[in-house]
DNA sequence: CGGTGGGTTGAGGTATTTCAAGGCTCGTGG
DNA sequence: CCACGAGCCTTGAAATACCTCAACCCACCG
């Protein structure tokens, strides 16, 4: 089922940092791949791992009975994600493109938190970093308009992703969508008026690498 | 400026639990009252202490710089809030009506949790517990109808604090429509909505006494 | 008694959704 | 090599859920 492969030096220091800490408690790490689109983990699963994306990219989402979905995060290079307190999975995590995780036991690691203060230490600031986002975010579907929505998003994937100035974005526009509780055609739209307001520009024909040509003016519709 | 008073058993067993927990950790516990309407603390202070609600109801809000406001969560008998894990708070807390809390220092909170991997599962336990309110919330305010944001903040109140099948809400219209992401008006036509078809009713004549009828209509619309 | 702070309700406006059409890219198979 | 369909994106037009503005009611209180 897993296939081990050696863990390699990762990609992000930061991160990596903490589940560097993980490591040095002697947990055992193993990479696996998932394809695009594939499911990595199910809502109210048993949360038997947690995760950290070595490559790639994903998407954690809640589903309304009737299919409307809401995105709670991306996570891309770097970050952990299926970290539960309880025994199960809260969102769905599906990979976004081809994406590589290394992942590990949760069971044997809430056993060491148990006994280490300072890993449980650890597991509460990745924790909080999960809440912080997660309260952002409410304020952002709670209040804000489809505009400053958009262009909150790209803020803050230039931030986590842009390399060079581009932002080469794995998702989309449904997904961006269902992050920023809007319809695709509403993202489609928002970013079509700030490129044409010389806010951003494309690159290439997929829509999907974006430059960022005045993030001043971006960063005044994100109040 | 902070008065203490002899820690009573507390109301609320579970989240007691909790505190009772730092309690045994030598963690110096005072009480302190706020009137209603008055700030607990602001966003972006330095997060000195954590609260815990004895009596009365909080809430909890970020605020835009146009004044526009979200509201994350309210806390009621028990609950604990004010638990930042960097240095400062990411909420404005405010008293609803008047509300005794009992504090607690959280830097020697912090100092405890460093050697002591028990209160450090604790506080991830905590934080766990508002990373999953907020999670749900944001389905709820990505994706959810007026009606079924009422419905499922009707459900909630009842689960926190139904005494005898009716509930006395502690806030006003204003403070409903900025936790569930909608205007005040809205909320007030949801409530009529779901008042004619017999779904609650109103006790007395403030409108803030609801006695749910047919929690099982309610639980239909939400999904 | 008048003012203030809630709450409800109606009418009209609007941001976003819904529905629909069309274009572009890319992979696959003839 | 080209045709074709699928997936993704954009754009327009119409529908609608929610917001805004406004009037009114009621309870409370100095």
């Amino acid at each position: 089922m897993f296939v081990n492969v050696n863990a390699h030096p990762g990609s992000k220091p930061k991160a990596l940092g903490e589940l560097g800490q993980l490591s040095r408690a002697r947990i055992i790490l193993s990479e696996f791949k998932y394809d695009r689109g594939t499911e990595i983990y199910g809502q109210d699963e048993p949360a038997e791992y947690i995760y950290q994306v070595i490559e790639g990219a994903v998407r954690s989402h809640k589903l309304l009975s009737d299919g409307r979905r809401q995105i709670g995060a991306f996570h891309l290079n770097g970050d952990i994600f299926g970290l539960e307190n309880g025994a199960e999975h809260r969102f769905t995590a599906e990979a976004i493109v081809d994406t590589t995780v290394r992942l590990t036991k949760r069971c044997s690691l809430e056993h060491v938190a148990e006994s280490d203060a300072q890993v449980a230490l650890d597991l509460l600031s990745m924790t909080t970093s999960n809440l912080q986002h997660a309260e952002d975010h409410m304020l952002l579907l709670g209040r804000k308009t489809s505009l400053e929505r958009v262009a909150a998003f790209l803020l803050e994937m230039d931030r986590r992703l842009s390399a060079a100035g581009v932002m080469a974005l794995p998702m989309c526009r449904r997904d961006i969508a269902d992050y920023l509780g809007l319809t695709l055609e509403t993202v489609s739209r928002a970013l079509s008026q700030l490129h044409s307001k010389g806010i951003l520009g494309f690159l290439g024909q997929t829509q999907r690498q974006i430059v960022l040509r005045d993030r001043e003016r971006l960063a005044d519709l994100d109040l």
